[in-house]
DNA sequence: CCGATAACTAAACAATCGTTTAGTTATTTT
DNA sequence: AAAATAACTAAACGATTGTTTAGTTATCGG
């Protein structure tokens, strides 16, 4: 052993998170991310490899915020009404800090659908995945519903979560908030 | 008068604006622009300025087909059942030639949300203040709604419309359809 | 306390970014 | 046909991109 490092990667990753869910990846340079995270260059390769490394480490120090909502979620036995104190759960995620940085997931989700990026991809994907299956389980609690109303439903859900994510980049808190009860008025 | 431009500004511009549409502003570089719009960066720079220049012009370009919806959207007497043609006219275009590339209006709403381009934002809000306009008077159409459900419905419907165009670059056209047909299931 | 070693600083790397400029080619007008 | 002029080609611009590397500093085990 030899000298200590002077920060904890989990603390720099987490500033550096901050950074990629304002301004995406490609805006975000590594200059920025020097400034933000309070370490050199050297000291970020040597422990992320590369910008890209950094990235996907921020990626997960995000999903961990999520996750605490997913649990919470996944713990529901509300049916509909669980899905909707999910929803609530995730905008105020999106509003934190009084900032209208969106969802990071959401973000990257649009930054990188161009691209080749499997890695980041592969991210995104699993995270939707894990949404719908969770969204299908708590639509059957209410047991009223045949399947395919319940898949149908999902889809919806999913894709109104994705889009509410992408508007609480421009929207106001209220007017997300209508939104949310607007759509859980007929389900 | 001397030697004659070898392109049209117009032709040029509409390729460039497909550039922007799929990767965005910050990710289509000047070579990509060159490339895809056939001509020298000299030419690009003395008929546009700069690439945002270009990037205005596209926008410009975008919203002509935008324009065309809207003018159909404009002249519908049909209340809520003409938004909702509206909204499939809107998804139309994001999946034009088979392309998954949303919205150019929406990206790039999403991309410069955090920067202090005053010009591109101007673009995007006169163009959301205009949609809010025909939204309610389409839905004063109908003439059983009071003026306080009209703005809410308002609201959800341009968050919705925002939201579909997000998600057009990420789900399936039968997954947006679906969408669309439960969002105006009751309204 | 000394040699080993890992973390630091800071400078440089090649590549690419958006932009400009000097030099050449083509078209128009006189 | 020659002079004028605008559009072209292509090379270079400085700045910044992500990344690496050489040299210094601090902390460890022996």
């Amino acid at each position: 052993m030899a000298r200590k490092k002077a920060y904890i990667e989990e603390e720099v990753i987490e500033k550096a998170m901050r950074l990629f869910w304002r301004n995406g990846y490609e805006s975000t340079s590594m200059q920025m991310l020097e400034k933000e995270m309070g370490i050199n260059k050297f000291s970020i390769y040597s422990s992320f490899g590369s910008k890209h490394g950094v990235f996907l480490e921020s990626l997960k120090s995000y999903k961990k915020k999520v996750n605490s909502i997913f649990e919470k979620f996944k713990n529901s036995t509300n049916g509909v009404e669980g899905i909707k104190e999910f929803f609530y759960d995730s905008v105020n995620l999106c509003y934190q800090e009084g900032n209208q940085k969106g969802c990071l997931i959401s973000n990257t989700y649009n930054e990188f659908s161009e691209t080749e990026d499997d890695l980041v991809k592969g991210e995104m994907t699993s995270f939707m995945d894990n949404l719908k299956t969770l969204l299908i389980a708590k639509l059957r609690m209410d047991g009223t519903k045949d399947e395919k109303t319940i898949t149908k439903q999902a889809n919806f859900l999913l894709l109104a979560k994705h889009g509410l994510a992408a508007a609480s980049r421009v929207n106001s808190r209220q007017e997300i908030e209508d939104y949310i009860e607007m759509t859980f008025k007929n389900l």
